[in-house]
DNA sequence: GTGAAAGCGCTAACAG
DNA sequence: CTGTTAGCGCTTTCAC
């Protein structure tokens, strides 16, 4: 290798080895110096000091993880870093760890299971302290085992999974899956939809095990509130798998013939973008002749003619506390799991109003 | 710390020794198994794979990347991972590092030079295999000069940083510009404001040097197309810093007074989201008493109403690209340093007409 | 095809 | 306060 690596790197970098030499000490006192631990003398400090950055030294933190078995490293591994609420959640994530001395692997797992397994084992190979996930599977939780059984901690985000009873940061999808559906019911609706881009071969049936548990509560949340409402069959208006046949398009189906929804609760607000474009495209006005609401608040949700009511998640603070609690488990803390449940909070725009009477 | 480590990890993680003894096979042999070089007997492989999947080992890469010197891993610093543009680009990079069997540690630079110098430096002692950075700024390279110093190759995308001579992936933000602009004038404006939020205490002058070179490429491509038009110090047109005053203060004040501009030239769709706030509020209709165009193609763009004419940048591809020729890089290419221009395209919508007569 | 031993750069006892 | 000596877990000559 050196030979190679002489050639990419041009000369080779410097060590504590050198600079000890360079200093005329020890290597274990430019190293204690250098890394700022044990005892030195202010003068040899001074003198190693200047030995270091006359040879242009940069510890390896590498080798010092060797050591000491700290890498001072968090691996977060999200469905995909372009969906805003990832990039919010991992922002949040990024902050709370870099003030602590931390700094983020990242991976994204396209939702996908096997994608996710391999990132998890690339993560646990670079010996990262902990892991944040935002589990790809609610249910099936054999890629977080080997997390377990590594013995790092482990802090879930946005999605749950119960059977593991580990620390968890999540919102309160199902009151705000309510509310918003209660918003609806209140202006008149009982035709309403509600749609998730979340695989799922078949339709929905009532109490089924959903992969993941954030759109499991808002489902759940969703026929509650109408249930409470009189409506029957509520689940009959849960329509999930929606990227399979294209949100715009079911939009579409949902919106026409007679037996067309009044109102859509969309679960994201990149499915609250589809059925706005299928809206437009078809020609109905929100909120005559359709009521909108969502989750997240997305900016174009507030620039949209007109604006969208939307259930807002304090993402960055999903984000940030799930670092929180993974870093008080890397200093060691054994309290039992905890699972934080953050607020949701509502932002009334225009996009609802009483169903239109010939529809 | 085997102690404390024991403590944590419950037991030790198994290594090649463990598994060298567990399938009665010298530590050598075991590494070549389970590493899959050297030459091993199949009967003796099997073996070892047994006795590595019996124990649950996990190679420890980083143990790797000492004695080889590669870590597979490359560092990826970026102004804020929650700016959409950013976090497409990321994901363009983790893509295509990821296909090429490297991982990704990313760092936000908040586009603060310290906070640069600092999340390199850490990047470096991390071992990277190469860096790809969105440089804070494109006239000082004090940061970027110790990933030269270490040797490990460096792609800078999004901004130049021409005194480097390093590989670069950009977009063609000049003729975007000027395209953009044209398309203003060409509707009858004279009175074009440009509008970026790039820190810059002192009023713009000409032929200024700006830390940003998209910036400073659009500049010029907005000025060239104001000069080309006959308007006279089209540096006067020029509204850098809008960050400190706010993007809708700033937008406002544009928008009234007998001096008010008519059109509104973004430099990217935060900027744009602000002037498109201020216009509402002040119940300016767009297009009629106000044109406004803007780089990038973001959501709220196509579902704002007008649609907001933007100039759209491959923004994938040039994080994808970045990642293409740091990799090829790190597997030794020696060519000398390229930089690549991605074309723009402008995506045509509502947001611009003529200038109204009545202001 | 397999084994023994050295070494990557650092930290961590343990002496002095 | 400083130096010596072992490792951390892996790869890599070099013999056999």
């Amino acid at each position: 290798m050196s030979e190679e690596a002489a050639a990419t790197n041009g000369r080779r970098e410097s060590t504590v080895a050198d600079v000890a030499s360079e200093a005329g000490v020890s290597k274990a006192t430019a190293a204690r110096a250098l890394g700022d631990y044990g005892a030195v003398s202010d003068a040899v400090r001074d003198r190693v000091v200047a030995a270091a950055d006359r040879l242009g030294y940069r510890p390896n933190a590498l080798a010092r993880t060797m050591s000491t078995g700290r890498s001072n490293t968090i691996g977060i591994v999200v469905g995909d870093i372009e969906n805003m609420f990832f990039a919010k959640a991992t922002r949040g994530a990024a902050d709370v760890a870099n003030d602590a001395g931390f700094d983020l692997i990242l991976s994204n797992s396209d939702e996908d299971g096997a994608v996710e397994a391999k990132a998890i084992g690339v993560q646990l190979a670079k010996r990262v302290d902990g892991l944040l996930v935002a589990a790809a599977s609610s249910i099936e939780s054999a890629n977080l085992r080997p997390v377990i059984d590594s013995g790092r901690p482990l802090v879930l985000f946005d999605r749950a999974v119960p059977e593991l009873g580990v620390d968890t940061v999540i919102a309160a999808n199902r009151s705000g899956a309510r509310d918003l559906t209660r918003l609806l019911v209140e202006a008149g609706h009982r035709r309403i939809a509600f749609v998730s881009t979340l695989a799922h071969p078949t339709a929905f049936q009532r109490s089924e095990l959903l992969y993941s548990s954030p759109v499991a509560e808002r489902v759940e949340g969703f026929t509650d509130a109408l249930a409470a409402a009189g409506v029957s069959r509520p689940e009959a208006f849960v329509h999930l798998n929606a990227r399979a046949e294209g949100v715009e398009v079911l939009a579409r189906r949902l919106l026409t013939g007679s037996d067309a929804v009044t109102a859509v609760v969309a679960s994201d607000s990149l499915v609250a973008l589809g059925v706005f474009r299928a809206a437009r495209e078809l020609g109905l006005q929100i909120p005559r002749e359709l009521s909108l609401v969502a989750f997240d608040n997305a900016d174009w949700t507030q620039v949209a003619t007109p604006g969208i009511t939307v259930m807002a998640q304090p993402i960055h603070e999903i984000g940030a506390e799930a670092a929180r609690l993974l870093i008080r488990r890397i200093r060691g803390s054994k309290e039992p799991a905890t699972t934080l449940v953050l607020d949701q909070h509502l932002i009334v725009r225009e996009s609802v109003a009483a169903p239109s009477r010939d529809r």
